[in-house]
DNA sequence: GAAAGTGTATTAATTATATAATACAGTTAA
DNA sequence: TTAACTGTATTATATAATTAATACACTTTC
């Protein structure tokens, strides 16, 4: 079960774009994997301290999305098939990087010195 | 003087803040100078078709962090002595590689790819 | 000096985000 | 079967972000 151990709020972006950015992250990294079951709504809402209303928004645009399956009365699950993973990882990485690259050039920085800065903080 | 002629929104996060953040990133840059006017609150609010008081709050906002200076009735001017200008260089350079860095990991990207994907998308 | 431009302030309205308190119907498990 | 759990829905409230419409005092420029 996907129980959000690790999960920690990042930035000040909504908590409902958090929540499915980390299911999506975990997709990529195969972390999450096709039909786990989801931790359930109200669980979520009292391990993060947050407003069930929140979760649900998060759990439905997810659904919205094709990335898990609800019904009534069961717990959600993952349903992605290899199609989905694919796009997923190929948007986030593209996504993310971009934005990155963007926030480099624009300070001036030069490739050399984003590559060894990420060298840096990667640890 | 500050034009803001290739200032874009970039994402969905609150408009003043990505003003604000135009701003820092020239400093770091040097595209922004100390002593430079910067445009006009009217100006800028007609430019990006935004509302005035969102440009008021920015540039507020920038005073508070005692990067630009305001007198009624004049331009406001940027301030940033060479302190301030590194101060600002190191937040931001490594707050954005870091976040960018700790979206790899939690995708399951090694250094290796990620560096690599720098390469790929900077062109 | 007068007109135009500029910073600042106020009040009101709207939308998005988040919280709060319930309620109901379906599933799971003892 | 029954109790606990789960997804879903509703109504209300609060705060942040944005727009809108003015107004006033000060500076710059002609």
């Amino acid at each position: 079960m996907i129980s959000f151990d690790d999960f920690i709020l990042q930035d000040d972006s909504p908590i409902y774009l958090q929540i499915i950015q980390y299911v999506k992250r975990g997709i990529v990294s195969g972390a999450i994997e096709n039909g786990e079951e989801m931790i359930s709504r109200r669980a979520l809402s009292a391990l993060l301290g947050v407003n069930p209303n929140t979760i649900q928004k998060a759990y439905h645009m997810l659904e919205e999305e094709g990335i898990i399956y609800s019904r009534t009365g069961a717990k959600s699950c993952v349903e992605v098939d290899e199609a989905m993973k694919e796009s997923i990882r190929r948007t986030l990485l593209s996504q993310d990087t971009l934005k990155w690259v963007q926030s480099m050039k624009q300070m001036g920085v030069s490739m050399e010195e984003a590559l060894e800065l990420c060298r840096e903080v990667w640890e």
